[in-house]
DNA sequence: GTACAGATTGAG
DNA sequence: TCAATCTGTACT
């Protein structure tokens, strides 16, 4: 079974499900001919306006991160630390700036090194600025799959997010940080 | 305009 | 432990 998530996938869910809900279903990423695919094993939640991890905190509005803004089921990738680009997926409806952090994949050839964190497996499926808004429903190149697999809640550990201190305590301790326990693709921190 | 820190990574 | 090196924000 392999069915590509549609837009209620991501619109009709509060963010904190969504990013739990993407566990187990597969990124793929088609480059030519060939077909790059990766199980979602690490996910985080940002969630808007309110949350002053996230780069809406406050319903700012900047070149970066005007996608958030619109509809659930779109690309918004942005580069950190001048090197890394980081894939994010809006999430709820437009006018609701909310989006999920992919931050690791397992995927089903090579080491699990190999997309084991956000900056990494951007590298690995070639995504950067050229794929900002790209819709995850229509493209021909990025896509979010359901193969079928099934996560258990007791697989599915909460922690805090990782590198954002600076939100203060209480934001950074938020355990909007999901991963499958014991999995060796998850990002090490 | 300048300064500085950041949703990271891998080399030393 | 540290540096690579864009983007956004807080200043002058």
């Amino acid at each position: 079974m392999r069915r590509r998530l549609p837009r209620s996938f991501f619109t009709h869910r509060p963010t904190l499900d969504g990013a739990r809900a993407l566990l187990g279903k597969y990124l793929v990423r088609k480059i030519g001919r060939q077909v790059r695919a990766g199980k979602i094993v690490e996910t985080e939640a940002y969630v808007g306006p309110k949350d002053r991890a996230s780069h809406t905190f406050g319903g700012k509005v900047t070149p970066r991160n005007r996608v958030e803004y619109l509809e659930g089921g779109l690309v918004y990738i942005y580069l950190v630390y001048g090197m890394y680009w980081q894939l994010n997926l809006t999430t709820g409806r437009a006018g609701s700036p909310e989006c999920v952090l992919i931050r690791a994949l397992e995927s089903d050839r090579g080491p699990a090194t190999l997309a084991n964190g956000p900056g990494k497996l951007c590298r690995w499926l070639r995504l950067s600025k050229s794929f900002y808004g790209e819709d995850l429903t229509t493209s021909a190149r990025l896509w979010v799959e359901d193969r079928g697999v099934r996560i258990r809640k007791e697989e599915v550990v909460a922690a805090a997010r990782v590198g954002i201190d600076y939100a203060g305590p209480y934001w950074s301790r938020r355990q909007w940080r999901f991963y499958l326990r014991g999995n060796h693709a998850v990002s090490t921190y």
